[in-house]
This record gives C-alpha cells, sequence and structure tokens, in this order.
DNA sequence: CTTCGGCTGACGG
DNA sequence: CTAACGCCGTCAGCCGAAG
C-alpha cells in the first residue's frame, strides 16, 4: 500500500509562543536571540513574518540583525524551557490523532498517517491536527502531506505560515520538476556549491546523471541517497524517537584566551549542568569529550574513552582538564568557544537494575 | 574482514 | 567598507589499532 506521510512544523515557533504570552508584541517584527557571553553578541534563533519583512533571518548574527532592525522590533532571548513546556503540548495533540509520531525538533514532527480508507482520511485528519493546535493552544503550524518524508517536508515549505499543502502520489513527480536540487532535504551549501560548478541547478537538470556521478561527487551514502531524491524516491520510514546518542553542552567564552585556569572554569560550568542532567537521565557514559572552536572558527574535539563508565564530576572534570592540556600543548589557536560531550551510554540504568534483579 | 575509538566535516533545526 | 556568528544533535567517512 502506498504510504501517507505527513510534516508539521509550527510556524516560527519560538516567536509564535514569546507573542502567545506576550499579546501586545503581535504585529510587531519579533526576533529571538541565541546570546553568548559576550556584550552584543548572539545569533538569530528565529523570527515572525514582520522581521522577515526586514530582511532579518534566523542563523543571522545578532549584530546584522540589529541593524535591519527598525524602532518597533522586539528582540527576546530565547526562553528554551518555556517554549518545551509548549511543545509538548502540541505533541499531546499530535500523539492523540496519530499513533507513529517522530519528532524532529521542539516545533517539526513527522507522522505515518497510512491507512485503509485512503488519502481523504489522512486529509481529514491533518485538518483536525491543525484546527486544535490552533483551538486549544493558539499556535499556527503548516502541513505537508505527500507519500514520504521527502514530499511532505517539501510540501510544508510550499505554503507558510498556517499552510496545508498536499501533494498525492500522482502529482510528485510535476511537484518535484518545479523545484531546484537545494530544495532538496541534505543538500546544503557545500553540496549546492560542488553541483553548481557541474552546472546543476534544477532538479529535472540533474536527472541527466547516472548514480555513480552523485557517489564520486559527495560519497557513496549521500551520492545514492540524493539520486534516490531526485526522483522522488524516499523510503525512510517514520521512527519512533530513539534514545539520545551523546549530550554536550557549549558556550563562547568572555574573550579569547588559552589560560588553562580560565577555560577550565568555563569547562567546569558546563560539566556540571551536563552532569546534572545527565545523572536525571540516569544514563551512563563512558567516553567524554572537549570541543573547542578557535578564533577561526574552525572545530577542534578530543576523546576519551574509559574502560568503565564514569560516574563521578570529579572523574569527568579530571579527564577534561587532561584533554584541554593536550589540546594547548598541541595547538597555538585561541579559544573561542568551549564545549563538553558526553556520549558512550551504557544501557539505561533503571532498566540495568531490573535485569540484575531478574 | 569487522569493529571500535578518535576525529573532521556536512547538515538541519 | 566588510564581516560580523549559537547551541545543539545526527550521520558519513577516514584512519589506525585490535580482534
Amino acid at each position: 500500500m502506498e504510504r501517507i506521510i505527513g510534516l508539521m512544523d509550527l510556524d516560527y515557533f519560538y516567536a509564535q509562543c514569546e507573542i502567545l504570552r506576550k499579546p501586545e508584541i503581535k504585529g510587531k517584527p519579533v526576533v529571538i536571540v541565541m546570546p553568548s557571553l559576550r556584550e552584543g553578541s548572539g545569533a538569530i534563533a528565529t523570527c515572525n513574518y514582520e522581521a522577515r519583512a526586514l530582511k532579518i533571518k534566523s542563523g543571522m548574527p545578532l549584530s546584522l540583525a540589529k541593524k535591519l532592525s527598525n524602532s518597533e522590533t522586539v528582540f527576546i532571548n530565547a526562553d528554551k524551557p518555556y517554549y518545551l513546556e509548549v511543545s509538548q503540548k502540541v505533541f499531546e495533540i499530535l500523539d492523540f490523532f496519530c499513533e507513529k509520531v517522530e519528532q524532529v525538533s521542539v516545533d517539526e514532527a513527522y507522522f505515518d498517517l497510512t491507512n485503509p480508507q485512503g488519502f481523504d482520511k489522512a486529509v481529514e485528519i491533518c485538518q483536525k491536527i491543525k484546527q486544535r493546535i490552533f483551538l486549544d493552544l493558539g499556535l499556527t503550524c503548516s502541513i505537508g502531506l505527500s507519500t514520504n518524508k521527502l514530499v511532505a517536508k517539501m510540501a510544508s515549505s510550499e505554503k507558510k505560515p498556517d499552510g496545508f499543502f498536499i501533494v498525492k502520489g500522482s502529482e510528485v513527480d510535476s511537484f518535484l520538476l518545479k523545484h531546484s536540487v537545494t530544495d532538496l532535504f541534505g543538500v546544503g551549501p557545500k553540496t549546492e556549491e560542488l553541483l553548481r560548478k557541474k552546472g546543476i541547478w534544477s532538479i529535472s537538470g540533474a536527472r541527466n546523471y547516472p548514480k555513480s556521478f552523485f557517489v564520486e561527487l559527495i560519497g557513496e551514502a549521500n551520492g545514492a541517497k540524493l539520486f534516490d531524491f531526485i526522483f522522488g524516491i524516499d523510503n525512510r520510514e517514520v521512527e519512533p524517537n530513539r534514545e539520545k546518542q551523546q549530550l554536550s553542552r557549549m558556550m563562547t567564552i568572555k574573550e579569547d584566551s588559552r589560560d588553562f585556569e580560565i577555560i577550565m572554569q568555563n569547562i567546569n560550568f558546563l560539566a556540571e549542568m551536563l552532569y546534572k542532567e545527565i545523572t536525571s537521565l540516569k544514563k551512563n557514559f563512558k567516553t567524554v569529550s572537549l570541543i573547542i572552536v578557535n578564533e577561526k572558527m574552525e572545530t577542534i574535539t578530543k576523546s576519551r574513552t574509559a574502560a568503565q563508565p564514569i560516574n563521578s564530576f570529579e572523574e569527568l572534570v579530571l579527564i577534561e582538564s587532561e584533554l584541554l592540556k593536550s589540546f594547548l600543548s598541541e595547538s597555538q589557536s585561541m579559544v573561542r568557544r568551549v564545549g563538553v560531550r558526553v556520549s558512550n551510554f551504557d544501557a539505561d540504568l533503571g532498566l540495568q537494575r531490573k535485569l540484575f534483579e531478574f
């Protein structure tokens, strides 16, 4: 049976959340900022359409957004815990209407609506989802509905905000041919540049090349996937969410430094946050990494894997300090951002106890 | 030959 | 005048060492 897959995307989500609790800013340009410890430094997480009209975009440096802003513009620092709260209510609604939901992020999810009654039934469910999200929570979202994840996602972008765009199986090909290769999932700036150099822009143009061409260009796995995508083929399932594979915390330090003590202070702070989280998640980790972003914005990582799970904060910090020493001795560059990561998780501790008792 | 650890890089949100 | 620039998480792919 042909699958029916949906993608729900909450419109300019962080900004919409803020407007929800501060109705007086509705209608003004609203810009959500991820600040760093540096004065006036940060990046734009998201912004509403009034702000986009001023050419402000997500990912943009805060300094540039400030220049583009007008006197009306409201800048708000991101409040992740609040957005998570709102998001959870949205997912309750989604879970109510659909058994197979895969959360991609705080504001996005795929869902599988394959059913015996067919496409019309799925359309009806999508309308109900949009309705409940709006009536119960006051939020708008955009939904794309098609026969696989790739096209569902592209369809959701077709009509925004508060959109609902349907691409039936018979329409997939003509829908794709209206798009450029850069609209395909997984084609970022680097791949775009490689394709452009080969004179490839449109999806129809890309179809003139064999699979081997893409494999040589971007590698075995990605090449094969891109080749499929060009023809609208995407067999990825909607997967229930897996356990996290890694957990990390990063931050930009006050000013670039190579001072061991100063950098360790920052690492200590991050490690403490992370250690609290990981213990509350009842997870066990064996690998510790230090992530450094230097003044040239290059990322360097140092890792160590222990034979046994690491079970004290002191041990975590000790390993981090050794990794930092090793970095400082091997590199001359300044440290701009620093991060702490743990990975290589053991089975859930609660589960482990159960197995032991058994 | 396969697996694992360590690392970089691309990508998405 | 230009360049400016967060904080996550996933996967692919390479290399070398070990099983």
